[in-house]
DNA sequence: CCTTCCATCATACGATCGTTTGAATCAAAC
DNA sequence: GTTTGATTCAAACGATCGTATGATGGAAGG
């Protein structure tokens, strides 16, 4: 086994188990288990279990924020909104499975330090340029008004996700979730200011 | 002290610190400790720490899911899709704290038992109530995407104040999200059906 | 005074945690 | 064949965890 074997799967292991049982309730034991690897190979690899946090969200982050950007240059100089909520929650919905949005609300819902050393500039630089595309397009919308509604599609996008992964039962499609959301946040971005 | 005592401020003190550092973050001996209480006495008021943490949820939930029925009640009926919209989504900004937000997010990202076996019929209540007022104002929205918009409303408050509670320097007051999030909600509501 | 019952107390148990250590292993370089 | 450097290994460290136990306090009822 090569070197960077044992490494790519103590991220899948962990990428998985983080997203299940949250951070501080994934012992290094139980990830070190699933990847078949000794139990001083996270800290051999990583150095610790929070920069094998930090490693496992880079890892899951930059396929979003690249779709996000690319998507974002298919589009022409004049996009209309629903071209722009689709470019930029699509990915949220197809490049991103059901535990990675439950690992990413789990984060967001943790104020403390360890969980967030992790952020990069890719996302931001994702939410720069989407603001100001949204921004030319809604031009009488104050900047901290259009800022909520940007949160606003990432909120529905990340909750739907997880929420339909709760219900155990069905079978949980994205497409219809996808074009709902589409529609919704569609209408919701186009709304006039509240003023 | 009476022994109603105790068992409040081990209630305050659990959900402050749920809220902070999570339930697996938070040691019962820090919560007794910032409760001033010994450390059995979670384990005798109420059994487990598990079992502590529901009767937290139950506490904070209700006060909301009470102003939300009482919210439309208050309506006539023939509601506005904006009143209803506000009526459901006001109460969890105005009867929430940031802190209990992001308590609610952690449980919600969480899917062990222990974080769900606290669910009462109160807030399954309140979402058939609105559930079917949302479906008389919009009778041409299939039930399946009339839920998903639901969601979203709950998405977009939640994150919304855990967000603005992330923010560590701004003061972030809540009145402006607040109406933001009924222009933004009621015009997402009000969309046609995706088809 | 004595009993009863509820509440609180100090203390300890077994388990599990993240991390570190030093030896063992192995392929490649020389 | 020997050296070298990277990787994996078993084992142990101290710390912290949730929970249980039995003693202690103290007010109410007899």
């Amino acid at each position: 086994m090569a070197p960077l074997d044992t490494r790519t799967q103590l991220l899948d292991a962990a990428e998985r188990l983080f997203a299940e049982r949250g951070f501080r309730g994934t012992s290094v034991r139980a990830i070190t288990d699933l990847a078949g690897a000794n139990l001083a190979a996270v800290g051999y690899h990583f150095g610790s279990k929070a920069e094998l946090l930090s490693a496992v969200v880079r890892r899951v982050i930059e396929p979003i924020t690249a779709a996000q950007l690319a998507g974002l240059e298919r589009l022409g100089s004049e996009p209309t909104i629903s071209e722009l909520v689709e470019a930029f929650a699509g990915p949220l919905f197809d490049e991103m499975r059901a535990d990675t949005s439950r690992l990413i609300v789990r984060i967001f819902g943790d104020p403390s330090e360890e969980m967030r050393d992790w952020t990069g500039s890719a996302e931001e630089q994702v939410r720069d340029r989407y603001r100001a595309a949204f921004a030319r397009a809604l031009p009488d919308l104050p900047a901290e008004e259009l800022w909520f509604r940007m949160r606003g599609i990432l909120a529905v996008a990340a909750v739907d996700r997880v929420d339909r992964h709760n219900q155990p039962c069905t079978p949980n499609p994205t497409e219809p979730a996808r074009r709902w959301a589409v529609t919704f946040l569609a209408a919701a971005m186009s709304a006039p200011p509240t003023g």
